[in-house]
DNA sequence: TATGCTTCAATCCTATAGGATTTTTTCATT
DNA sequence: AATGAAAAAATCCTATAGGATTGAAGCATA
């Protein structure tokens, strides 16, 4: 009788559990800049802007500060990390370039006909991918390289080099960064064509899809079985997508 | 007037964060098996036990799944995670393996003079914590080895791969792993002897000392500069405990 | 102008009520 | 007696309001 908010029951039967909804909505406000980087986080207002109460907003913050995309100061409140500074993000380039290899190399010499259909059928939406528009292109191709790389690490057969691997959240990372860029270019000169030619060159080099190619490459090593070949193509993958990183992050840097 | 529970103030002025003490007080029930592997985790029940309400436990809980030392089932609720498995802790030590030799070949390579005050107060206390009595020796030295570890790994200057072995909680899992033994071993057979045998081995095996020497070899590589050294001697070293646990975790998985 | 006090706002924590789901218990039927 | 369905209990999850504490802003005074 006392409960004049009928919101819980009438936005319909929910199946899954409503704390990690939050965690996935408000993980994508920070990533795609609604919350912006530094700023303040507050509990009321997220618990209004998404309708639910402060509880599962809390528990979604407690979580998102474990994965290093909030931070807490205690009697302050929350508030969205910084972008990665340039030498963050070298440290997580040199970080994937020691574990994702073994990782690669792990793969291609326990792989079997289950891990063979995963990589086939994640290379077969890549390719998918390429007929897209180009929004839709890079969506399709930014979540294929996530999946990508994380199965890799799946793969592995290690369970901690995996659980590292995820806990590191490293596209989330590059992407916010890039995305940062994006803004701030755009109500900057006329570079948004150097954006888009970031974007070029990291999914569509030249001619040749050139990211799509070398998991190709990488693809092929692993169920071929030749850890050698695998081990060498991702660590190329990883060096190649570090140079072509690179400039994005420093502008951020300079900025 | 309506509050019949004066028990959080009576506790006195708290200084820190009550979600933060809950969180460390959770964690080291479950380190302690006070929560057993596997067992359910009442939060009503965690309330009362520690004279908290709800909403920090919740939010310890949830840090806590993040951690990957309590797992959730949605709608039913939160359960202590199962130890180590064989295979697991076997990839805990070839993930170690992989990444800590690198950290510490890194940590030679930048090695500054705050870099070798830290390292060398750590060697002092692990010293001094030889002359303790039994219990206090096993405790302290256990602490010692987590802090040096971390330590090198935050010395490698890769900020990546020191939030991942932080993530990780290698010494928590290998010690929960290891109390678990000791308490199924006291209400078997006479193997308590077995444990304590085991921790000779680890901590003063024969009459050296053993973990505390190897890594006096590591430390002595590190703040003299030779990377290579450093690599090779946390190699050994990582390998050792490896040999030296694996009864502890084989008895386990036999369980 | 600089310092100290008061007021204000924000945050943390608690408490309770109620909806939703799972598990257990009970009961009827074959 | 065993099996299946229905009811009851326990538990989880959510929502909302308000007290307590802390941090910041504004103002008066020396």
């Amino acid at each position: 009788m006392s409960r004049s908010t009928a919101q819980p029951t009438a936005t319909g039967p929910r199946r899954s559990v409503l704390s990690d909804e939050t965690y996935e909505m408000v993980k994508a406000m920070v990533f795609s800049h609604e919350i912006a980087p530094g700023q303040r986080v507050n509990i009321d207002a997220l618990s209004l802007r998404l309708g639910v109460s402060q509880t599962p907003i809390r528990e979604a913050l407690a979580r998102l500060e474990s994965d290093g995309l909030i931070a807490k100061e205690p009697l302050k409140g929350y508030s969205a990390t910084n972008l990665l500074t340039l030498k963050e993000f070298g440290d997580l380039f040199r970080f994937r370039l020691l574990i994702e290899p073994w990782a690669a190399e792990q793969a291609a010499k326990h792989i079997d006909a289950h891990g063979k259909a995963a990589l086939k059928e994640e290379m077969q939406i890549a390719k998918e991918a390429l007929k897209f528009d180009d929004n839709s292109k890079i969506e399709a191709l930014t979540e294929h390289d996530a999946r990508f790389h994380s199965l890799i690490s799946q793969l592995s057969g290690n369970e901690s080099l995996h659980q590292a691997f995820e806990r590191m959240h490293c596209h989330l990372h590059l992407f916010r960064l890039f995305l940062a860029n994006q803004r701030n270019l755009v109500s900057g000169e006329d570079r948004p064509a150097f954006v888009s030619e970031l974007f070029e060159q990291y999914y569509q080099s030249g001619s040749g899809q050139l990211a799509i190619k070398q998991h190709n490459e990488i693809y092929k090593a692993i169920t071929g079985g030749d850890s050698k070949a695998a081990k060498q193509a991702m660590h190329d993958h990883i060096e190649s997508s570090l140079k072509r990183f690179s400039p994005a992050a420093e502008a951020i840097n300079d900025l």
